[in-house]
DNA sequence: AGAGAATCGTTGACTGCTCAGCAATTGATT
DNA sequence: AATCAATTGCTGAGCAGTCAACGATTCTCT
């Protein structure tokens, strides 16, 4: 075997690796799972899956006071995706801007009646397609163990 | 109480409901892994995570012929990403388009010797990450039931 | 108190994808 | 065999995010 033989033997045999499957796996199923929630919501209430994961944040406790910071933290996102997430929010009349008492550089997010309205419509939806494809595929028994696991594997993606 | 702090209460139940709570660890974890994945693809092997994952496919069986469409189908792209996708691989010389044999239509991609070596290089970067955040942070007892609960979730979201 | 470093949000330029529409080719129906 | 439908890949326009640079504010240190 001459050596770029080897080299593609070599490949081949890291392409088909467990590991790799396995967290292939992993990504393409949360990738999915994304894709049609989101499809499910901008069909069906006009927002994105993005712009519903701030609503559940601000809808959580209607008295605490979120930041644009704290929000691009939560979602992985740089702060001008932020700015540009709220920008659209606030032009469809979801979230309303304020300033924060105590600190004049950050800026103060909270739901609308409308926003609110919304996630409540929102979130059957989403909880119909969890249930669907997130809940019901898995065993009962297996659940706890999959959202732990999940936890364990944020955790360690946090900490360093 | 009245309708809008009835609503409010209702929404705040709905944003901390332990479904909601769950689902958004599986998207969280996923996208921070990926991001992780290609960071250090990006840094240490100038690839994408994307990238490296058309070579996964294009690396397992080299005499497999793999067309465009049967790529845009695997990594859930559609048809006009996976040729802009196929446009920069190629002009990174990772990759090369040739004809199919028995469908003028139809656009065959193969990795170059030079895609092969970086994919080699790539795989090993993955390998570090997806072990030190991936397989670690799960027990080992946990770690079989994880992947057959996405691999459940995935068929579920194939099948409809 | 004052200077320098750090933090927050915004903007311009860019990237990587989607969608809609297209031409070329192939498949199905009659 | 001829037509109509479906599939494949490509292109222009648009969308949702990033990165780099900035001004305003706040924190830290002496």
């Amino acid at each position: 075997m001459n050596p770029v033989e080897r080299e593609n033997d070599e490949a081949a045999r890291a392409a088909g690796s467990r590991l790799v499957q396995d967290f292939g796996l992993l990504i393409k199923a949360a990738t999915r799972l994304e894709q049609r929630i989101d499809m499910a919501l901008r069909k069906e209430c006009e927002v994105s899956h993005t712009m519903f994961e701030v609503l559940i944040r601000l809808c959580r406790r209607p008295d605490e006071e979120i930041s644009q910071r704290r929000l691009a933290d939560d979602l992985t996102l740089t702060s001008s995706g932020i700015t540009r997430l709220i920008d659209r929010m606030e032009g469809a009349a979801l979230v309303r801007r304020g300033p924060a008492p105590g600190d004049r550089r950050s800026v103060l997010v909270e739901a609308t009646d409308h926003g609110r309205a919304v996630f409540l419509r929102a979130a059957a939806v989403h909880a119909r397609v969890v249930e669907r494809y997130f809940v019901a595929p898995v065993a009962g028994a297996d659940y706890a163990r999959l959202t732990r696991a999940l936890g364990e594997i944020d955790k360690a993606l946090r900490d360093t």
